[in-house]
RNA sequence: GGGGCUGUAGCUCAGUUGGUUAGAGCUGGGAACUCAUAAUUCCUAGGUCGCGGGUUCAAGUCCUGCCAGCCCUACCA
């Protein structure tokens, strides 16, 4: 029976090139919708470039461009490389279409008439960090009537409650950041009026993998689910909100709904009508991400569908990262390769297998390791797969294929039984399992060849019936495996048919021998795959990312906006604020390791004289404690003390910096003295 | 600290509901062949199935404790 499918990818940001890490993806779901199209089922691969957000706002600035014309050419950009990879989308629209804003108006509504917007211009800790007001259970400090350390947000042990405003040094749970006391307009969507739906589908709706539901039961469903912050003031690049003005709706809500936008595009160019696709029972939608993004799309995704109407996701396939050596991807190894470097030096069929053989259905992060990437698609794709018609090739061109199949031995019978179970492994998202049942049949098919010695009866013109008999059964099974890797090597399936004269275009192919029919001239059908090409590509990576460095060097107001879009500035203070923190120029007498904390280094800071202080740093990912001792920091020396699992921490060392390995200690000019208090 | 996953030959991995001498591919060693992109074929080597307990007639497979690695989450005053 045909099925009707609808399947997605994440929508790229309109920010950057492709990269390898993308490509997982877009190969993944690649491969998955080539399947289904081969075994004749009805299926749509939908796609866009996600346009919205600060980020795109600010690089067009910087460029001195509209946003318009720098999202133009990311797309193309984007479509470019997603094509030299062999990626087939039936659409590839863009969040910042009219088709958008009109779905973003439609399900607005909705979520307006079910009552859950609300707007909110409350006084309310919000967190810098994180960006993101503050719930009661996410904020604890001292309590303001006892004095206790640590406390609830909304009431202490002590029996007082209070509002988390009124808390002495609170701090958000969040992120560690100090909140801030911010008064503004924004909307929300109160999630948790879905709790119960929600709950529901994650555990019954078996669109997602296990530990995904887990994760979501144990993280977020346990309690209540937070509001959704949902607005952002202008300036910002996107929509405005109809019934707020100068509002704009935060990228995370238009991205998702992009999917169904581009649908839209798609059915009006098409004559479709897009409840047949995404208001349908008879009708799949598949949603392919990263497990980054899994939260969006797996509680607030169906509750805006739910809400509105729409299908909910029949499966959400989350995949894990690309790591490269084993390592993360990095510029400066030369591993973060582009899309279009690795097209320059490397056939992308090569990345298809290769990614084939890692994927399952799990979340788990996939290792490309250069060694092993050059011996599995030159052994398995050129030694075995390709190798097979390559070695009767010229014979069959002239003996052409026999009248009826021949005698070998129940191989092509038994490939074709493997079929269902090759099948079961696509459709699942186990394409390593896939590629492994497949392997095992070009693993059989070549001893037929060496044991049939075709090049003998090419020499003894009485022997020419055999020799055809042997290029038609080595042909048929190589086309059988051509056919079973088709979603992976398009590529190979076409220069398959080229030679048959018949394209491949079903499934069914594999279960019937082709017979009594010439076959075309050999044309080579795939190049073994050097490591000097890996090296080259890599090499070139590390070029660019070098020129990229030069660049920001050579330009000082080329720094990124990132950092500040993280941390936005804070409220404005006095000089009298300023002066109470009182920050003290001390030398690290000591550093050490906390075993019990994983961030943590516990430090004793000398001020001059005897003055000590014991500070913890959640730096450990970054320094070593022995090359930290001698150094001069900068320390918030009036800090009350606070009291952690690891004993009292008597100040804070300054440092700026996202987090892990990327902080960075404030050092001071030679010439300071341990004391020294920096005004 | 909490949650999850993984740990089988040098490497990448299979091992179905527990059942005879634990498998494949690649790599290594030896040989054959020459149709083929130094491809292929045959033979061969190589594993106390992370470690220790337990259940069982029988455990890589189930239970439990520990160890190691990865991911998520928290601490990072």
């Amino acid at each position: 029976m045909t099925r009707r499918l609808l399947v997605t990818a994440a929508l790229p940001y309109a920010n950057g090139p492709i990269h390898i890490g993308h490509l997982v993806e877009y190969l993944q779901t690649d491969i998955w919708v080539r399947f289904q199209k081969l075994r004749g089922n009805r299926c749509l691969y939908i796609c866009a470039d996600d346009t919205h957000g600060t980020a795109i706002m600010i690089r067009a600035r910087g460029e001195g461009r509209s946003e318009i014309e720098l999202i133009e050419e990311t797309s193309e950009a984007h479509q470019r490389d997603f094509a030299g990879f062999g990626i087939e989308f039936d659409h590839y629209g863009s969040t910042n279409s009219e088709e958008n804003r009109t779905l973003c108006h439609q399900i607005w509504q909705s979520l307006r008439d079910a009552n859950l917007v609300v707007q909110r211009s409350v006084e309310q800790l919000y967190d810098p960090e994180a960006e993101t007001f503050l719930a009661d259970r996410f904020v604890r400090g001292t309590c303001p009537k006892c004095g206790t350390p640590d406390q609830a947000g909304d009431n202490c042990n002590c029996g007082h409650t209070y509002s988390p405003t009124e808390l002495i040094d609170p701090v958000s749970t969040l992120s560690g950041a100090t909140p801030v006391i911010k008064e503004a307009e924004h909307l929300f969507v109160e999630l948790e009026k879905l709790h119960d739906f929600l709950s529901e589908w994650v555990s019954n709706s078996g669109a997602l993998q296990p530990e995904t539901a887990n994760y979501l039961k144990g993280h977020f469903l346990a309690e209540e689910l937070r509001d959704w912050d949902i607005s952002r003031p202008a300036p910002y690049f996107g929509f405005e909100i109809p019934d707020a003005p100068g509002n704009y709706w935060y990228v995370w809500f238009d991205a998702p709904i992009g999917y169904i936008a581009s649908t839209q595009q798609w059915c009006n160019a098409n004559g479709e009508d897009l409840a047949d696709w995404w208001k349908s029972d008879d009708c799949e939608v598949h949603h392919f991400i990263g497990k980054d993004i899994t939260y969006f799309h797996t509680l607030f995704w169906p509750g805006m569908l739910k809400t509105a109407g729409f299908s909910l996701p029949t499966k959400v396939h989350i995949h894990g990262f690309l790591n490269v050596n084993g390592k993360k991807m990095s510029k400066s190894d030369g591993t973060f390769v582009k899309a279009e470097t690795f097209l320059k030096h490397i056939d992308p069929s090569a990345l298809r297998y290769f990614y084939a053989t890692k994927l399952s259905s799990r979340v788990e992060d996939l290792d490309l390791g250069v060694e092993e990437f050059v011996e599995k698609v030159n052994s398995d794709l050129v030694g075995k797969v390709v190798n097979l018609a390559s070695r009767v090739g010229k014979f069959a061109s002239r003996t052409g294929l026999a009248p009826s199949y021949p005698d070998d031995g129940g191989l092509f019978q038994a490939a074709a039984a493997k079929g269902d179970e090759i099948a079961a492994a696509y459709e699942e998202g186990e394409f390593s399992k896939a590629m492994r049942l497949i392997m095992e049949l070009a693993d059989a098919a070549n001893p037929f060849v060496e044991h049939a010695k075709p090049w003998e009866m090419n020499k003894d013109p009485e022997r020419q019936d055999e020799l055809r008999d042997v290029c038609t059964v080595a042909l048929n099974l190589f086309r059988q495996l051509a056919v079973y890797l088709a979603p992976v090597l398009p590529e190979l399936a076409n220069k398959c048919g080229d030679l048959l004269g018949e394209p491949i275009t079903s499934w069914e192919q594999s279960q019937t021998p082709l017979v009594d029919r010439g076959v075309n001239k050999f044309q080579r059908m795939m190049d073994r795959v050097k490591t000097e090409d890996l090296e080259a590509m890599m090499e070139e990576s590390k070029d660019e990312a070098a020129q990229e460095t030069d660049a920001a060097a050579t330009n000082p107001f080329n720094d990124s906006d990132q950092p500040l879009k993280d941390e936005p500035l804070a409220d404005e203070i006095t000089i009298d604020d300023f002066m109470k923190v009182d920050l003290r120029v001390a030398r690290v007498l000591s550093a050490e390791h906390v075993p019990e904390a994983n961030k943590l280094l516990k430090l004793t800071l000398g001020l001059g004289g005897d003055e000590t202080r014991q500070v913890f740093a959640g730096i450990k990912a970054a320094y070593d404690p022995e090359k930290l001792v001698g150094r001069l920091v900068v320390m918030v020396a009036n800090l009350k003390p606070r009291k952690m699992r690891f004993g009292l921490s008597e100040g804070m060392v300054t440092a700026a910096g996202p987090g892990g390995e990327e902080v960075f200690v404030l050092g001071i000019d030679d010439g300071a003295l341990p004391g020294q208090r920096v005004h």
